[in-house]
DNA sequence: AGCACGCCGACT
DNA sequence: GTCGGCGTGCTC
């Protein structure tokens, strides 16, 4: 018996099968999926076995051990895989490892612990028993396995118990999460909602878009769909952007259906990641919620993948290899097993859209809030004429504003804008800029720490206030910050309770949730925050929500500047004005004439749809064309220049109609001492593509000076 | 990714 | 003469 073994490292050249022998007292054990421990070389390393075969031309080593007895990649996901690989141009090691939790992984050095407490089983036995020993045998009515402190509570020697036989000890894995009991009311749709939940279950399309204004009640329409599924014995996903960011939904979703949710998000340990992943892997948890990742979890007989909010760029995995989307993932994904898939959000992305008015997906939409309750006015001002009486960041509008809701004792949002945004330290002398060396990119400073920061590398140097360049003492930073923002709302607003909250207060382990039931008990009057506010909140108390700086999200240098500030302003209006109170949004802006501002103004999410298309047409970007993003990097700058030239005068050759750009530097071209440079495609059709980039890919395998990553539709440059 | 093999410069 | 630099190539 042969096993053809893919193993884990990544590297272009290694990319495939390797053959191994299962030796005799292996091959009961041995399965599809599974991993395995193998010598490879000098060392030894672990890889999954994909497929069997009877014998092989050349002399194998052996199998040395199995690392876990469950399969870790069921059948679907292996199919899955291999289309990923397909789709991102990546390497079937790097696609099936993004598909497991850190703690299955090799490299994952730290032993990952299964724990177990004692459980009691009874026995039958012929003594005569006490009083006492009844009554513990009436604890087993209903129940296989007792625990021991129940037990002890009716007779204190447990150990007797067994002793004379007449319990068992039974050690049960104990999982280091645990949910409570279900407690679900009859949930009751509104006509609205419920027309849209018959649509979906009646007819047999493969994915849906759900176009719901914020507040429509998209999540009720999603448990409901989830409970159907559940009656008819079937699974289901639901991802949302980040999950550590809505521990509510989570609690919606364990306080209603129990037990049978697993939930996965970063801000468990591994440990608890690990154990949640056996749980599903078991067929113990029904319906996992999740972020991106959640979708590969190894869930058995799938009905429904839900995608909320999915215009969310955390659906799309930019950073590293495989570059994938997770819509895209979850399509193929629903193919394989026929599943459906839901797709969620007030503010589509344009290509969801596009394919629903075309009918591609199939469109369903909550036009209304439920109980009637109107979207909140939305207030512009004009920054042109407000910064003259403005109190720093603050117009005199918004002040007036906040103080009027202070008195009446009801809760402000405040989203600071900081998209693209930084803390930069510059010398109003001579226009020194700190720079980080290894990346030649600006330092941002950070007070808590006092000192400046690069964002891509994490390099920190300290600060003082004597330019290093003209010795002036003129160094001011540029920009604002929450903390910046906090201390001149403690000067304008003294006796509001103000909770600060961006990734630096945020990211202990349940510190984001303890904030936001904080604000919801209302031990706080304001929250400031950055996009992290705009997030599915769902707060009764707040009426007023204030965008500070609504321009700088229209000022990044991206095709989708406008899309993103259409949702984020939309998002962020929709956290106010959700219960009895009516709610009130101001937008402070220096482009109150833009598209962007005056659709979301207006809450006409068609319209701005059909406005940016044109624009999207004419200048040939997405939905229209695809982009594909072509990056080359190394240490040696005029290699990958030269190297970057090359490739792109290999594609000009397969190009008739599609549009060649770059090599550019991007801005940031030096990352940690390696260089970067990108060629952008666009393309309608990428049957002249696909040619091009094997060629390529074939060129560059065993060039290990240059490294080449391959970008479908990125969002970010 | 590691590790060996191999082909060149500078040193006790 | 040898030690060691890292460029190249292989791992079932």
């Amino acid at each position: 018996m042969v096993a053809c073994v893919l193993v884990e490292l990544s590297n272009k050249a290694l990319d495939k099968m390797f053959d191994y022998n299962v030796p005799k007292e292996l091959e009961e054990k041995v399965k599809i999926g599974i991993r395995v421990k193998v010598p490879f070389g000098m060392q030894k390393l672990e890889g999954f076995i994909l497929s069997f075969k009877d014998k092989s031309d050349i002399e194998l080593r052996d199998i040395e051990s199995i690392v876990d007895n469950d399969i870790v990649l069921t059948d679907d996901l292996l199919k899955l895989g291999k289309i990923m690989k397909e789709k991102t141009y990546s390497s079937l090691i790097s696609c099936y490892q993004t598909m497991l939790p850190k703690a299955l992984k090799a490299s994952y050095k730290t032993n990952i612990n299964i724990k177990y407490d004692n459980f009691y089983k009874l026995n039958n036995v012929n003594i005569n028993l006490t009083q006492k020993m009844k009554e513990v045998v009436k604890l087993f009515n209903d129940k296989e396995l007792i625990d021991k402190k129940t037990i002890s509570n009716y007779y204190s020697n447990v150990k007797k118990l067994v002793d004379i036989g007449l319990l068992k000890e039974v050690k049960k894995e104990h999982y280091r999460l645990t949910y409570d009991k279900v407690t679900a009311e009859k949930h009751k749709l509104t006509d609205e909602q419920e027309k849209v939940y018959n649509e979906f279950i009646s007819t047999e399309d493969n994915v849906y878009l759900l176009h719901g204004v914020t507040g429509s009640g998209k999540t009720e329409v999603y448990m409901e769909i989830i409970d159907y599924f559940l009656k008819q014995g079937k699974t289901s996903i639901m991802l949302v952007p980040e999950i550590s960011l809505t521990p509510q939904m989570v609690e919606r979703f364990t306080k209603r259906f129990g037990s049978v949710v697993a939930a996965l998000h970063s801000a468990l340990s591994e440990g608890e990641k690990y154990d949640e992943w056996r749980r599903i892997a078991r067929g113990e948890a029904k319906i996992v919620i999740g972020a991106r990742s959640a979708l590969f979890c190894p869930l058995k007989n799938i009905g429904v993948i839900i995608i909320d909010e999915e215009h969310s760029d955390s659906y799309i995995q930019d950073d590293k290899n495989p570059h994938y989307s997770a819509i895209d993932m979850a399509i193929e994904r629903s193919k394989i097993v026929k599943a459906k898939v839901l797709l969620g959000s007030a503010t589509p992305s344009l290509e969801s859209y596009a394919r629903g008015l075309k009918k591609v997906y199939h469109l369903l939409t909550l036009k209304n809030r439920v109980n009637g309750k109107t979207l909140p006015v939305v207030k512009i001002i004009d920054m042109n004429y407000g910064i003259r009486t403005a109190v720093g960041s603050f117009s005199r509008e918004l002040i007036n504003a906040l103080n009027e809701k202070l008195e009446k004792n009801e809760q402000v949002i405040l989203l600071l804008n900081r998209r693209g945004y930084s803390r930069v330290v510059t010398c109003k002398n001579c226009g020194f800029t700190y720079k980080c060396p290894n990346c030649d990119i600006a330092l941002t400073y950070h007070k808590s720490t006092n000192n400046l920061r690069c964002h891509y590398c994490g390099f920190a140097t300290k600060v003082d206030n004597t330019c290093p360049k003209c010795h002036e003492n003129d160094l001011s930073s540029i920009g604002v910050g929450t903390e910046k923002v906090e201390e001149e709302m403690k000067k304008i607003f003294p006796n509001a309770k103000v909770l600060r909250m961006d990734y630096d207060t945020t990211t202990k382990k349940g510190s984001h949730k303890k904030m936001l039931d904080d604000f919801k008990e209302h031990k706080y009057d304001i929250l400031l925050g950055t996009q992290i506010v705009a997030k599915g909140l769902d707060f009764e108390n707040v009426t007023l929500v204030g965008i500070i700086n609504a321009d700088t999200s229209l000022n990044i240098p991206n095709y989708r500047s406008s899309e993103e500030t259409f949702s984020l302003i939309s998002q962020t209006a929709g956290r106010c004005g959700r219960a009895d109170k009516e709610g009130v949004v101001y937008i402070q802006t220096f482009n109150k004439d833009h598209y962007a501002i005056t659709y979301s103004k207006k809450h006409d999410y068609v319209g701005f749809y059909h406005e940016e298309m044109n624009i999207r047409r004419k200048l040939k970007y997405p939905p229209y064309y695809y982009i594909l993003y072509i990056k080359i990097s190394g240490k040696d700058n005029s290699l990958v220049y030269n190297e970057s030239l090359r490739i792109k005068k290999s594609f000009m050759k397969y190009l008739k109609d599609e549009i060649l750009l770059g090599p550019s530097t991007a801005g940031n071209y030096k990352i940690n001492n390696i260089y970067h440079y990108g060629i952008i495609i666009k393309y309608k059709s990428d049957i002249n593509i696909k040619e091009a980039l094997d060629l390529m890919n074939k060129a560059y395998i065993s060039n290990n000076k240059i490294k080449i990553d391959i970008i479908f539709n990125p969002r970010h440059f």
